[in-house]
DNA sequence: CGTGGTATTGAGATAAATCAAAGTCCGTGG
DNA sequence: CCACGGACTTTGATTTATCTCAATACCACG
């Protein structure tokens, strides 16, 4: 199992996950790891979970890209989020009935299916797993605030440079970053549809950013040249993504 | 006590919000009434919270509206979210340290603050509670989420609208509404600073809505002249407030 | 009855959208 | 190995939504 998927089993991500934003004891690790879990391979574009869905599980993202999105009647198209690799992009279905959004996969992905009712009788037992998962929750819900200020605020350039800064910190956080840059699979399409601009527009702002010394690009990668400058010019403060902070037990 | 606070004393204000997301228990109940809580009065345009504080306690909004916002360095701000009477507007502070955003009066408000140490001693003894937080906090990311929406894709007009369905909504389940309208103490600057446009396009929006006979407006009171079609304009549809799921044990 | 904060109006500037056409890249199959 | 097709990127030209600045009008309150 684990030789076919290389980033390691749902059991393993999920507990990297959770040991990054809470301590979890050796009894809680012996309960995750008890957890059924179903792992399945996904193409491209194909929606996991759908707006209105009443899902009896939970997603952990083993390998690829995946993102949460609205579509509207208008035809727009909104992303609300990207996610990576241990991430639990739809962990809110513990709680929350109705899916307000859709779930999809941008890239080839490998997927983790964890049953509610086998999280909800672990959280029963180990109270303290539920507040890791709250935690969890926060830290999206303060990723989103910020969304809401790029999209809010923040010029074209600027706002495509703050995006790539979080995705960058976000894939270091989780090893899958390079020294100089990261894997970077969204067509200006998708960052369009993230960013509230037109493709087009994203176009033209990448030059803008490319003009500015700022990044380049060759194929699916993402080369940052100067991550100070980068950051200061996005108005950039990883504050928001809450991983420096002291575990409390 | 709650002779001088006519929306009732915190301890009930609390309780009422937690059962309207899940159901509290007798003893639970009784847990929550022993809670230390501290009323204070602010005038408007105070700020409670600050960017980077580290608080010991949440808060609980009694009387008046409040709003989370982030100020940029370029002089711009972004209202994250506006709060009601009955939210905990930093309740995420239980779990992270560092506040991401500032938290401040709109109008005068009453708030009710309860220690970080108490509320943890409480859901230690009652995970149950824990969970409703949770909900709480999953509720308010949906906020959030639609709020990329509104700022990422819809034009003016309906941007507006959506913001003022939302509210009329909230206000209603909280008791806050009449029946054609609600008190809407926001200036055009405000509705700007969380809609992401400038005073002066809010100002020519509204005179659209009142000219598509959508709303009308006297004083502080924004009146709702047709909900229906002003729901339809807005593309807005209450699911992703999850107030009607089925509340679970 | 001022006075300060809002709301409104007008005119001009600008960021970003739209539409349409090339151009580039890349995988596939012949 | 090359030619083809489809998806993605880039470019140009035009239109539109929204911003900015600045002036004026309207209240509500002391």
């Amino acid at each position: 199992m684990s030789a076919s998927f290389p980033h390691g089993s749902g059991h393993d991500g999920l507990i990297r996950k959770l040991a990054s934003i809470a301590s979890v004891s050796r009894d809680e690790r012996i309960g995750l790891q008890a957890l059924p879990i179903l792992m399945r391979s996904f193409p491209a574009d194909q929606e996991i979970v759908r707006d209105g869905d009443d899902p009896d599980h939970c997603c952990l993202l083993i390998e690829g890209f995946m993102h949460c999105y609205k579509q509207l009647e208008t035809g727009k198209r909104q992303i609300v989020s990207f996610h990576i690799p241990g991430d639990l992009p739809d962990l809110q279905t513990m709680q929350l009935n109705v899916m307000d959004h859709a779930l999809g996969t941008l890239t080839p992905c490998v997927v983790a299916f964890i049953p509610h009712r086998a999280l909800h009788l672990l959280v029963g037992e180990f109270p303290n797993l539920a507040v890791a998962f709250w935690r969890d929750s926060l830290i999206n819900a303060a990723i989103f605030r910020e969304w809401v200020v790029n999209v809010g605020c923040r010029p074209g350039p600027q706002r495509l440079a703050h995006l790539f800064c979080e995705l960058f910190y976000r894939l270091e956080t989780v090893g899958l970053a390079h020294k100089d840059g990261c894997e970077m699979p969204l067509t200006q399409a998708v960052l369009g549809d993230a960013t509230g601009l037109s493709s087009v527009h994203v176009n033209r702002m990448m030059q803008d950013l490319r003009g500015r010394g700022l990044i380049a690009t060759k194929a699916k990668f993402l080369q940052i040249l100067d991550r100070e400058k980068l950051q200061d010019f996005a108005g950039f403060d990883p504050t928001y993504l809450h991983m420096k902070e002291v575990l409390s037990p």
